[in-house]
DNA sequence: TCCCCCATTGTTAGCGGTATCAAAGCGGCA
DNA sequence: TGCCGCTTTGATACCGCTAACAATGGGGGA
């Protein structure tokens, strides 16, 4: 085993470095880089010329502490799915466009985690949060937290109230069960999200509401989790029942594909003997085979719009404190009506 | 359109204003705060109760230019996809256990973006980076950078020669090929990821490399991109050739599955009249259906043992240069012998 | 009793920038 | 010639915190 021994790290140049090297004062040079029309062009050549061959570097963390402010945003995501990055990329293009950094900053559901990034951004390392989903209310620390300007995104967040960005999870589940309810299901299944997860109790309000709507009987409605393995538990335990259901509402796209394999595997076909339908329209329910069926949410523009009225928060401009944004239906291939219609 | 008006944000507390609060020296509060075993305990009583009181915390801007350090790891992935974040899971599993904070820079395979990220850490926002996967070297900006305390993850950074906590792509490639190769596969098509993608070129190499030994000829290698959609694209080109190939080793899972979805609409099946094997043993392989043969790549070994190899770096304690982690094939259900053979 | 030492707290100099105010130099005009 | 005002640059306070050094006071040993 070869072993490099540490390399010697320079010490990077400052401004006084400079203002030394060209015998002139640190304020001209700071001029120089930020705001050059207040000095002669043959200084700001000067000054650029010596910048170049030093090496400086303005130090951000100085600037950051005299100007008290970092144009950084945390992206606070509770798990790294390609769903939560959909909602990423639309932040990342606002910010872009608007001249922020963004920084993603992975909780893994653990509201203790999510606290201390909470702290660090009231702490000045960044300027604000984007709360995209967030832990349950009643999982959360006791601990006192100072809440840094803040937006959530995808839905409210139960007991904060921060300003939000979102889609009517309630609404757009209640839809989804309704496509069912129309194609003529009558037994149909729900499976839903991860208990910790504030969007999956919604998704299953949304579905329990269109089914006592309908007059039908929610005696399928069985927990899960967002992952394709337990999709697939979840729907055998709903195989084994002496009736079976003819339709399954999946909570999300992952759990619908679990719970295609599983009724696969009992030798049924989808959409043949069972229909199902997916949530959130992530790239899966397209790549799939059969393609899913699915709600789809416009995680992009809610990533977009997320970041731009965090950016009026932060310059104190006013805005909507609530913003819903549509939701539709996508029909594909394991949705139909059901056989002894 | 209700809009709210912008609510009013108290300066947070200082050192200061809880030093003047208690009557005592900042000095005094900041020890209480970080090195409470030099104080009397009950000094310390009342200023973490005046602490409490006021909602003072320790600004982390200004203590990272006092102490010259931030203990934040920029991790500069070049896509969001679950293959980098399995990479990004390990890196934080890590990252915890020695007291980092790291965030996620995303570059979407853009040299600039990665160079603006590299600057923001030589402008000290970060202690260092870890940069999994990266630009081509052509592809990159003459711009001079300078470059913070860099781990390459996944694969050399060429040109650049940071120290790696990598595997052998082209070694692996070969492998994939071969096993197919012993299987009596002679027709063997390719079809390869990203051309920007270093990673990319390493697995074709493989193939190639592979294919000549064996003495069989590398007509079947196409380029295509790491998505579904390319995989079916340059599928459907390879199945329009008079002579069609037995087998497909793709440049990744993604890749697989969208040439599985061409064969099958050809009316062909899997591995029936066509193998397909897969890179990655990413999540999507073990829930596709059929399953995907691949080859695995410990991706959050990967990261783990990458961040703790810039923790040595930081700590100026000695490291290796160049670390090589194994792979191995994962056979599930996409390969098998050729009909006719 | 005196002195030394240790425990505890205070004072202050930066970290590397930016902003404010002051000063210098110069041209124009009465 | 004297004065005004503009352009350009310099000196310095300060953002909030920590660390080095100084100061204070009390207890114990000679």
């Amino acid at each position: 085993m070869s072993m490099s021994a540490p390399p010697l790290q320079r010490r990077p140049a400052t401004i006084k470095d400079v203002a030394r090297e060209l015998d002139i004062s640190v304020a001209t040079v700071s001029r120089a880089m930020s705001k050059p029309h207040l000095l002669r062009p043959a200084t700001v050549a000067r000054v650029r010329e010596a910048v170049e061959r030093l090496g400086y570097r303005p130090n951000l963390v100085a600037q950051n502490l005299k100007l008290g402010s970092t144009r950084i945003i945390y992206v606070v995501v509770p798990a790294m799915s390609l769903f939560f990055f959909d909602v990423f990329r639309g932040i990342e293009r606002a910010a872009l466009e608007q001249g922020y950094s963004v920084v993603a900053a992975h909780t893994g559901r653990d509201p203790v985690r999510e606290g201390e990034y909470f702290d660090q951004v009231a702490c000045g390392r960044a300027d604000g949060v984007l709360l995209v989903s967030s832990a349950r209310l009643e999982t959360r620390p006791p601990h006192q937290h100072q809440y840094p300007p803040t937006v959530s995104v995808l839905e409210v967040d139960e007991g904060r109230e921060f300003p939000s960005v979102r889609v009517d999870h309630v609404a757009a589940a209640a839809m989804a069960t309704n496509h069912l309810i129309e194609l003529g299901h009558r037994r149909i299944a729900h499976i839903s999200g991860n208990a910790l997860a504030p969007m999956a109790e919604h998704r299953r309000r949304g579905f329990l509401q269109a089914m006592a709507a309908a007059g039908l009987s929610t005696e399928y409605c069985v927990p899960g989790e967002f992952s394709p393995e337990a999709g697939q538990a979840a729907m055998e335990i709903l195989l084994a029942r002496a009736v079976r259901p003819t339709a399954v509402f999946a909570s999300s796209d992952e759990i619908a594909v679990g719970a295609i394999r599983a009724i696969k595997a009992a030798g049924l076909s989808v959409p043949g003997d069972i229909s199902v339908m997916g949530y959130e329209d992530q790239r899966l329910s397209r790549i799939y085979d059969p393609q899913i069926s699915t709600v789809h949410i416009p995680t992009f523009d809610l990533g977009y719009q997320a970041m731009t009225k965090l950016r009026r928060i932060l310059a104190r401009e006013p805005y909507e404190h609530d913003v819903l944004l549509p939701t539709h239906i996508v029909v594909r291939a394991t949705t139909a009506a059901p056989k002894q219609a």
